[in-house]
DNA sequence: GATGAATGAGCCTTCATTCAT
DNA sequence: GATGAATGAAGGCTCATTCAT
């Protein structure tokens, strides 16, 4: 791997953790330079500013992540088992890198404005998975927009409890728990 | 109501919205006194600094819902009937007032941790709860915080959707549902 | 006169003098708040930014030479004396504000580019004039932007010689000389 | 030539463009690099700083043109074909390289003083001239630095205005036009 | 010789806070 | 009580310069 690379991905991690830990806006670039021992100037060589930093980070990651659920999407023979295997790559995307889950799945919605995301965002992936399921079945009278914000909002409430230490085991243990819970949320 | 009581609350008004529009962090008190005419100056007879302003919005406001919602289950028989009287009371407050909903309920963790809060919280409450009734029910088996996350999730998530405009109806439109669904949750 | 205004005439002046000193560019905002002992934050209470403080004041005082200029030329009844009293009163302005008249005739191309003017600048009074004469004269074929370049340049060419120090007197005192030297140029 | 002159020359003009085009301060490393396709680290192999590649710039095409003049002048058999030599010497100089020409004659008073320059310029032969000739002819109630200003004056202000693109012809098209009115300035 | 990544001082600007009026 | 001018620390960003390769 070229230096460069190294510098930049350096970058691109220590601004991860503290945009995770602190937010986008009160994450200055002398924190990011401190942590990642670089100098200010450093990072200008690789991001034209805080924000496209942020926005590459965003947008990169959303893409694998989302580009990963189409990919499960379209593997699964039916919704359930594509919703039973969507749960279970959140849950260890969250044990494999909790930070990253956390910038993807629970970034706050106003550092989320400062980004203007064009790309497709993981959620919309199930949103449509969901509209095609209630088509299918002729549930009409099913709002897809509201189910699919409950079942994100059931997972992501739970890692953002797990985040705040209520949860003992690791993200993954909770997974078929989730499942039941989100085909609950599901049944008639 | 005394005018220096009036100002204050000119201050705290004017204040929410700006933080539930922008951030805590985004907001500045050039722009809380731009946009309640005020003086810059004057926000600081009342409050000592922004963050005590934006404190002490978050408690106040948090100590209202929680007793409230501490009455609803003090006045409910059962657990179903206080969830129900819950979800309800939720749809309401939203309803009501959303700007003070989202400063309650969806503020961002970031900002939230800005605020150092010590005050019990409106879901602290419903996880009581929770936890009661699986004690009393003998479902030891079952984690009070987990379920909890799950329902306050799914309620929270429904809320965003709703004010990103994804849901055309008032809030409270979907209050049945919410409750069918959180039920959903609950059962084994 | 208020404070507020004391205030920013104190910048608009401190500004000018460091400007001429030592160019718009190489003078920072720092420069400006040491030399004025105020603080950096109290320029831009009334300045949006370092080029808007130095557009103001270039514009400012060229509208009023411009017009100064324009009414010597309404008062004169022929060219001649206007160019007399053109020439006059540009050395009184150099003597009674020698760092003004370098602002307003001595800025560097550079500087004067950042600035993006619109104004009427006090040369164009001049070229109107001469433009004026020629056709009033017959004289269609001398160009009057050369005839005005060839007079504003040994004009300022002979300030800028002063400013360096290589005249002793006062530059009212070469006002005649100037005068006789400027209608040599203008003859056939 | 050798490679490194190559590339040392490469810089200089690079340079010298940039310079004139934006002014020595607000010339960046980085332009001058981006532009020359060369690294930014390359010119330090040649000068010291970005000022003493100014200087060496100014210094040396100062040196040659003075040459020149001087030249002219040891040529000449009387003043006055000395001044329409020196003249037309100017005009196809600025027709030769019309960037040089800026650079030599109508770099600004603030560039200027960065570069410390101790050689003699172009205009102090002339002045010198002028001198020598008031002295000769007992003329010794003329001014000759004013003189020369205005001198040179008419001539440069004229290739300003040929630059800001008011003259449409070649500037030696003007030589005539400009040694007639140089010599008006120099009658009694 | 040439490269370009890295540095860090310094620039312009913002903003929470103070205080004389 | 209220004002808003003034402050200065701190933020994002630039750029001349250095140095390992």
């Amino acid at each position: 791997m070229r230096v460069a690379t190294k510098t930049k991905d350096l970058v691109l991690r220590t601004a991860l953790e503290l945009f995770v830990e602190k937010g986008i806006t009160a994450t200055t670039i002398r924190d990011i330079a401190t942590k990642g021992k670089i100098a200010e100037g450093t990072l200008y060589r690789y991001f034209t500013s805080k924000d496209a930093l942020a926005k590459e980070l965003y947008e990169t990651h959303c893409a694998t992540v989302a580009s990963d659920i189409q990919s499960l999407r379209a593997e699964s023979h039916d919704f359930e088992s594509f919703l039973s295997s969507f749960i279970i790559y959140l849950c260890q995307t969250f044990d494999k890198d909790i930070v990253l889950f956390q910038y993807v799945f629970l970034l706050s919605p106003n550092d989320f404005n400062r980004l203007k995301v064009t790309e497709t965002l993981p959620q919309d992936v199930l949103c449509d998975a969901v509209t095609e399921t209630f088509k299918k079945r002729g549930q009409v009278d099913r709002d897809a927009e509201l189910v699919t914000a409950q079942i994100m909002g059931s997972i992501l409430q739970t890692a953002h409890y797990k985040i705040c230490g209520k949860l003992p085991r690791a993200f993954s243990y909770y997974a078929d728990e989730l499942v039941f819970a989100v085909f609950r949320i599901l049944r008639d």
